[in-house]
DNA sequence: ATTAGCACTCGATACGATAGAGTGCTAACA
DNA sequence: TGTTAGCACTCTATCGTATCGAGTGCTAAT
């Protein structure tokens, strides 16, 4: 797919005046920003070819051009120079996260906050994921008789706690014995692992606590399981309400509603890999987004993928810059994590 | 404030009709649908005192006649009946409340769900606020050489938990001796006394683990103060983009950047007092809401609040619904919680 | 291959006319 | 004295028309 030289500067100058203005770019405009040697109508011509491609399209007859999703995918694959994060960003992102000592939870919330505040655009973030992490140890503390706190600490350092209430009392040292037991078995087990556990052979270990064991854990399991429905976090929603695309009230409804809907939202984030990954418009297989661009990419903890991050924007979007806020975004955000957990 | 009772039947119609369609309500459709007795020409003698009195107003020469705050507050005050829940509501919400058994965030969260659904306004909550609590229980666990868990359980059943790094290593009977004598100091103490909280006399009964207690205490002190800027949740944003006076994208726009500033919402919801409470319009002391209604109410675990909700709409709000559907949510809210918590 | 010139298209904006909803006032009526 | 019918008046919303201007495509000249 090679356009000539002239054609990719013509592209490159439509797409950046376009993600500036919103305003469908024309001939003259060209020639007098960008390429101030060729005349209006040779870029005419130009452009006629390239609607041809199909990189760029009119609205209508009399107005000037703006890039087709396949357009920006060229631009964002081979014209667009990758805009460094310039020294400022980095340091400030640098600096934010070293700010935020403290929970896991609030260190990435704040990441979603910084994405859409540096961006100018939406940003959404998983919450740390149970799912793809295994137990590392197990603790049982006793609020009273019947009363038991289950405290789970997931090799990614992630902590959740649950409150079981037993039929029966259990005196501290039962307690003390079953956490052991459950320590032994569950310790090392993925969290997926233990929706099928083996509830027989553990029973038969019970040391004659059967009944409490028989209550405890499927109660845990379910915790477990259950509160892996992860948490997403958004920031920046009103963001995109400032861009002229969504001055159309009912788009501006439909993407707060889709906003809203985290199922989706996660199912987005879900597909992430590793790497930043874009969708331009079209390309994304959720309707709702199919006038969006996203920015997807994932973090981790101890080398371990265990959380997603993801801009959304306008098809018109300032590729290099997000993308390479992203890509920062996620490292800082995997070292710190990495940080608090081991050291 | 005694206006005769078809002056009452007048405000009401206006109100009822106008919280209905959003237009202005004339004479001839008051007399039509309202008080088929009467004409139109003596509906409008009366609307004309009405307004004199400043409980409609015009807005603008020919139009029609739409209630003003004040119009509104009296209507809250005196004219509404109060409208029952309907006992499919009632059961509604008895019903998903008893499904949501687990973690009390969820609670929560599934209570603003609840809200916005049920009412199609936004729905406000704060998540329970450590602050009004005391502590009950701590307890240290621990990780590795160095790394420990810390848990704290309030006496609302609330559990924070925090991983402390320690600069040197602990043997597992330390951290016994450690816990037992933290638990001995700051059992019962409300969250808000420990900051000035006597680092001094914990070092002297510290048995030998000074430097311990001393890496210790600060970080898990911070961990309970910050962790108290209280989570808020909402839902149903989207809702009130639905709604004409929204339709102006510009409003829409200032709604959502509200929406999204947590610490504005949180204040707003601090101020609501036990019962529910009802501020329209101008009442409202924030300037972002001087457009809007606000229902606000609190809720409680073992009969201390704990934490509140609101939900947020039009002026022209349905508040009879409104705030019997609060009022219901708030009392099973609070019911629910102390059931999880207590039994 | 590039460029100047020109006719043409089409959206955006402004303007004027019109229709309709609703009022206030006056005068008649019970 | 309270109620009602009738009527003139006001103001908005809407629709059609005219106009402007940006931008194009095509042709012919360089």
């Amino acid at each position: 797919m090679d356009l000539g030289n002239r054609k990719r500067l013509i592209l490159q100058a439509i797409i950046e005046d376009y993600v500036n203005t919103a305003e469908p770019v024309g001939s003259r405009t060209i020639s007098k920003k960008y390429l101030t040697g060729t005349s209006p109508a040779t870029i005419r011509n130009e452009m006629a070819d390239l609607e041809d491609m199909g990189f760029i399209e009119q609205p209508h007859t009399s107005a000037g051009r703006i890039p087709s999703d396949k357009g920006y995918r060229l631009y964002v694959d081979n014209i667009m120079r990758q805009k460094l994060v310039n020294d400022t960003q980095r340091d400030m992102i640098k600096k934010e996260f070293l700010d935020t000592l403290g929970e896991i939870d609030r260190l990435v919330k704040h990441a979603s906050k910084l994405l859409s505040q540096m961006t100018q655009y939406t940003s959404i973030v998983t919450a740390p994921q149970l799912r793809r992490t295994s137990i590392k140890q197990l603790q049982l503390i006793r609020i009273d008789n019947a009363t038991v706190l289950a405290v789970i600490i997931t090799d990614a350092g992630i902590v959740k706690n649950s409150v079981l209430r037993l039929m029966q009392d259990v005196s501290p040292d039962a307690l003390i014995r079953i956490t052991n037991m459950l320590n032994d078995r569950l310790a090392g087990l993925g969290i997926e692992d233990i929706e099928d556990f083996d509830l027989e052979y553990m029973l038969k270990n019970a040391l004659g606590h059967e009944e409490i064991v028989e209550q405890v854990l499927p109660e845990l399991i379910q915790t477990l399981v259950y509160s892996d429905t992860a948490e997403i976090y958004r920031d920046g929603v009103s963001n995109l309400l400032n861009l002229p695309e969504y001055s159309d009230i009912k788009k501006a409804r439909n993407f707060l509603n889709t906003m809203e809907e985290k199922d989706l939202l996660f199912k987005v984030l879900n597909e992430a890999r590793g790497d930043v990954s874009v969708s331009i418009g079209s390309e994304n297989k959720i309707d709702q987004f199919k006038d969006c661009s996203l920015i997807t990419a994932t973090y981790k903890i101890n080398g371990k993928t265990i959380g997603s991050v993801g801009i959304i924007g306008p098809t018109r979007m300032e590729y290099s810059k997000a993308i390479s806020i992203v890509e920062c975004m996620t490292s800082n955000l995997s070292e710190m994590l990495t940080r608090i957990i081991k050291r």
